[in-house]
RNA sequence: UGGGCUGUAGCCAAGGGGUAAGGCAACGGACUUUGACUCCGUCAUUCCGUAGGUUCAAAUCCUGCCAGCCCAGCCA
């Protein structure tokens, strides 16, 4: 009991309007007092899951979870054109990845045909849904327009007739097209989906479930409500494309003898600029081979989000943090890399890496001499433990570390400047040579052995500190690096084919990906951090050839003054 | 032109009659063995889409207007 009040004063703590609704619902003399608040998530398997659905995802399992209640995973596959097996397995594995459970409660709209087509039967009888003949082309050509009713020749069939058409819509004595199931509610209503809506069309094709047990399939907005009710569920959750089709989502209730009542509510979906977000589009680029796949890190399906190194606990955190609402929005790219820096910052174990390298040699250290040094994996966490590096006479850093003329503001090695080698010793820069190009090919300097471990007894001030990798020991992995472009124009603007092509798939994703070579300080760990870097652990990594991500979501480079 | 929904800062977003939370971004500064992180400060001097009205008092209530989004699939 207490626990209850707990988790609605939390819901209103919270205070989205959703959690709102939910309250009111389950509070004495509310529709569903005293029940336990029951949630589904449900997509059609015909795509991979993307960063969008993860806010409902999240909204449908976090507001069960709010209340102390439960929610199901559902596949709502009642258009056998679009589905097939292959998604149905990757959405469950997106989903379990974000960390969420469904236990036992995992759910296909199929499985529901037989109820279904029991219920049309009813609705005939009852006079309430006919057999039309209307074929497409007559269908649209009778659907009337905005202030003109539809109509229908077919409407007022008697109910014998309409119920054994039906029977023989479903024992596939006709085509595709040729008739449908029509509920009767109101050709002149303002909202289309009242006028006379289809709830049921012949489709011969082979469902990736029932196979050929069925040649007729009903339409989502006939099919939903009776999922929801025969699994018992109290908020039915979608998004707010929906709103018109809820008065059609509550006749199907209210005419059909079902166990419950779900309660329809919409929220807002998910926009992030400079991101397509269209299935459609995202199809598009994976069949056309213009990326790797769903998972290719360019594209905002959570796989790839995995890929480029996005944590489930920066996404769910993204996604509680975006709130719930009914303004269409667009979320900047900005925060969700926020959500991801601060998940990253406090949990990721440190490697010290190399992108674009070049030679320093310490001119005064010992020729054959390497020592060790204890690094922290993450100081934030020092109960990640320490690694060894080794370190000897030339080591590998970042080119962008030296410059030999430097700019206002610089601090890093330039001749006669000292700077930090992470953890090992305070260098003082002597020089560089240059092939015929003019590009540094080494850099010299020589190192204080008084400052072991990077520390100054002296107490002087060091301003920069660098990354670094010991050349004899440091390990080559393949990176694949992806920069955030947020100078590009609108993806969604403009044709969308017309303006596909390699250079510019840059700008529908947001991000490009570059292969590059990298050497780091431990080959273990396939999570390193520096300044400017984030990179992290990839479904693609192996010991034996580790890929990482960098992400330029921090601020790169310096400030000049 | 019919129906549905929405307008609070550059971007999200609380607040539902009593004098505009928070986060992101941005900009200052401190600190720092990652130019990161962290910390401090500045960011709607009652233009909360707009015009009126009610009220001692309105972002909150009322009316009109404006703007944006969704709907005429046998998609979901």
């Amino acid at each position: 009991m207490s626990d209850e009040i707990t988790a609605a004063e939390e819901a209103s703590a919270s205070g989205n309007f959703i959690d709102s609704f939910i309250e009111e619902d389950i509070a004495p003399g509310g529709r569903f007092e005293g029940e336990k608040v029951h949630t589904r998530f449900p997509p059609e398997p015909n795509g991979y899951l993307h960063i969008g659905h993860a806010k409902a995802i999240c909204i449908d399992f976090g507001t069960a979870e709010k209340f102390g209640g439960i929610a199901n995973l559902r596949m709502d596959d009642t258009n056998p054109t679009k589905e097939d097996t292959e998604y149905v397995d990757a959405i469950q594995e997106d989903i379990k990845w974000l960390g969420f459970t469904w236990d036992d409660r995992f759910y296909y709209a199929s499985d529901y045909f037989p109820k279904m087509y029991e219920f049309a039967e009813n609705l005939i009888q009852q006079g309430l849904a006919y057999v039309c003949e209307l074929d497409p082309e007559q269908m649209k050509e009778n659907r009337g327009d905005l202030t003109r009713p539809a109509v229908s020749p077919y409407r007022d069939r008697p109910v014998e007739e309409s119920l054994d058409l039906f029977r023989r819509m479903k024992n596939g004595e006709f085509e595709d097209g040729k008739m449908t199931l029509r509920a009767k509610i109101d050709l002149a209503s303002g909202n289309f989906n009242l006028r006379d809506p289809v709830i049921y069309r012949i489709n011969h094709m082979t469902h990736h479930r029932t196979g050929e047990t069925w040649c007729i399939y009903p339409m989502y907005d006939y099919a939903h409500p009776i999922e929801d009710a025969l699994e018992g569920i109290t908020h039915s959750l979608c998004s707010l494309e929906f709103e018109d089709h809820r008065p059609l989502y509550d006749w199907v209730i209210n005419h059909i003898n079902l166990p419950a009542k779900p309660r329809q509510i919409e929220f807002a979906r998910l926009g992030i600029n400079n991101t397509v977000m269209s299935k459609r589009k995202l199809r598009t680029l994976v069949e056309n081979n213009y990326v790797s796949g769903w998972d290719d890190p360019r594209m905002p399906t959570l796989c790839g989000l995995r890929r480029r190194g996005y944590t489930p606990a920066s996404i769910r955190n993204f996604c509680e943090r975006i709130g719930v609402a009914k303004v269409n929005s667009t979320v900047e790219y900005s925060f969700l890399e926020h959500c991801l820096r601060e998940d990253l910052n406090l949990n990721a174990e440190r490697t010290m890496a190399v992108l674009e390298p070049v030679k320093l040699i310490l001119t005064n250290y010992p020729e054959n001499k390497t020592e060790d040094f204890e690094v922290e994996n993450n100081p934030e966490r020092p109960e990640q433990g320490t690694r060894t590096v080794s370190f000897s006479r030339e080591l590998w850093i970042e080119k962008e570390d030296f410059m030999e003329e430097p700019v206002k503001g610089y601090f890093r090695l330039f001749p006669g400047n000292e700077v930090r080698l992470k953890t090992s010793y305070i260098i003082r820069c002597t020089g560089c040579k240059k092939d015929n190009n003019g590009n540094v090919t080494e850099v010299y300097a020589e190192y204080d052995p008084a400052t072991r471990g990077g520390n100054t007894p002296d107490g002087r001030k060091i301003k920069g500190t660098i990354h670094w990798t010991d050349a004899k020991t440091a390990a080559d992995a393949e990176v694949r690096l992806y920069d955030s472009l947020f100078t590009v124009p609108d993806p969604e603007a403009g044709d969308f084919l017309e303006e596909l092509n390699p250079d510019s798939l840059k700008v529908l994703t947001g991000c490009k990906v570059e292969p590059a070579l990298v050497n780091a300080d431990s080959s273990k760990s396939f999570q390193f951090m520096r300044q400017g870097y984030f990179c992290m652990d990839n479904r693609d990594s192996t010991p034996e050839h580790p890929v990482f991500n960098r992400s330029v979501s921090l601020k790169d480079g310096f400030k000049k003054k």
